[in-house]
DNA sequence: TATAATCCTTGAGTATAGTCTAGAGTCAAG
DNA sequence: CTTGACTCTAGACTATACTCAAGGATTATA
């Protein structure tokens, strides 16, 4: 099986290489194993983890938050319901997220139907009218 | 109409009255008018202002983006047509985020549904490889 | 009318998440 | 076998988003 070398990795993810040194320091990312000189080596599943890091962070999570659901895995029979727990709340978390952003791409939808282009005189009005219902 | 101070205005949506003041040096949050002694004087829409501005960042929106939002409004007919259009630059950025959760909480559910409890041996698994298909 | 609570400003300190630099070692191509 | 690209560590620096402290003024309450 190929291996990477901590530039390809950084490069292959479009992340700085400093970052992915950092991410190691908060225990997100641990390389493979080392050369005898010291370089870090990585499998090719860091690709997937290191991108699955960038596109949890851009949904607002953590790096702790992140962390944590890496974590949710089973390595033995023994703790798998408390994992399935644990994901349990996850889902329970990302849904308020969403319906959260439901709620906000509601009022701008209610926005932009107020615009009706060029030529509209309206009051002023701000999504805020529009997320939380009666205008003020 | 009734006013607010600072620190009325921060309790009331639980958040500390130093950040109060540092979203109106940020330019998110204007207090109404000061009293002659130099006092904050807020109206009660400042409540509902606040509690966006705290909603938007738990969704992973910077200051910086809830800034662009609550200046999508119209005062004038002359510019309704580009708010118009930035409001619907923003519902695809939202949009995109709800899918992206949507891909997680679907990757989340097949490992829950992965755990069938205490009793169950499975090979070592986590998200990952049901957020991005097939298991490595 | 004390005195406690609240407010003001300025400026420093903290946490998170990087990003960059320096100085030194390692590896790959010509 | 050198030269350039790459890697290492340690530590300093940055941006964002707060949070706290100091010192002083104002306002509300017993």
């Amino acid at each position: 099986m190929s291996t990477l070398t901590i530039g390809k990795l950084a490069k292959s993810c479009d992340v700085n290489i400093d970052t992915v040194r950092y991410y190691e320091r908060m225990g997100l990312l641990m390389p493979l194993d080392r050369t005898a000189s010291g370089y870090r080596v990585y499998d090719p599943s860091s690709i997937k983890k290191l991108k699955f890091v960038r596109r949890a962070q851009s949904l607002g999570l953590t790096l702790e938050e992140i962390k944590e659901l890496l974590e949710l895995h089973h390595t033995q029979e023994a703790d798998c319901a408390d994992v399935k727990q644990r994901v349990q709340d996850k889902i329970l978390q990302i849904q308020q997220r969403m319906d959260d952003l439901q709620t906000m791409k509601r009022g701008l939808e209610k926005l932009a139907s107020a615009c009706k282009g060029k030529g509209t005189r309206l009051k002023e009005c701000s999504i805020l009218e529009y997320f939380y219902g009666e205008p003020s």
